[in-house]
DNA sequence: ATAGCCGCCGTACTAAGGTACGGAGTCAAG
DNA sequence: CTTGACTCCGTACCTTAGTACGGCGGCTAT
């Protein structure tokens, strides 16, 4: 017979930690082992189900998400649409963030054409903007000190 | 002469809220404002340092990456270099991200793909997957009950 | 019999960037 | 003279996904 599955050979088998085991037991996302008073053991649906929220977490579902999609678990068709609306949901979010990062690309690359367009002996934008302030800074910290 | 400038007010020309104002003092990200024992007032060089940290996080820098360049601020060409340096690092990691998201967009896309090619009686790949495991829960659930 | 690992448990801590709270003092207007 | 707006301060709390800690008990190999 196989030697039982304690929580650490589990979090092993899964390649998580124990920590992470205890945490998500905690957080409702596995079921609670069977136990009797003593150490808890697991059985291969806990195995399934900490592989599972891997692939889900993969997928770019929140520890939260997951949760919601227990409920739907049991549910075949139900859970499957459910799944397929948080993932789309989730593809859209991509790509407004993708979108976000393009945009982020193109001004910070501008940036660093306006910085390095510039003459050797003269700064980039953002510390001309500054030099004012920079320099009544200085001399305020050096005023303060003397 | 223009109304003194309190922090209710600083924060409202900046658009941020008072308790960042505060909080941005106690990171050391401005300078601490002059007075008496009384109420801070602030000049203009506050203002603009906030307007600067808003600029330099639109551009993907951390707080403590703001903070780490206030020690160049007063020294033009260092601050420019540091900077310079900062943005393209952001720009490195801005596309590893963005190579990330279309991995997982292709990845998504894919998987839906799937999901609604199966005739509508069949469940996703993932429910499939996880189909033994539901029914055992329901089942082990079912016992525990019954 | 003792060292060392494993399990148990609750609680606190991390990053980042703030937000919220509660009590107290100050100021001007009605 | 009171109301309301504003300020002061320290401290606690929020999000997410865990990590870390400390103390205790039990098994087992040496």
């Amino acid at each position: 017979m196989a030697a039982v599955r304690t929580i650490g050979r589990l979090a092993r088998e899964a390649g998580v930690s124990v920590e992470t085991v205890r945490y998500y037991e905690r957080q409702g996302l596995i079921d609670q082992p069977l136990r009797g008073g003593g150490p808890r053991h697991y059985d291969d649906r806990a195995l399934a189900m900490l592989r599972y929220i891997r692939v889900a977490q993969s997928f770019g579902l929140t520890l939260r998400e997951i949760h919601s999609l227990r409920g739907a678990l049991g549910t075949g068709r139900d859970f499957c649409v459910s799944l397929r609306r948080l993932v789309e949901a989730r593809l859209e979010a991509i790509a407004v963030k993708e979108a976000e990062l393009r945009a982020l690309t193109a001004e910070l690359t501008a940036f660093l054409a306006r910085c390095r367009e510039r003459p050797a002996d003269l700064p980039c934008p953002v510390v001309e903007e500054l030099a004012s302030l920079t320099t009544a800074s200085a001399a305020a910290r050096s005023a303060r000190a003397a």
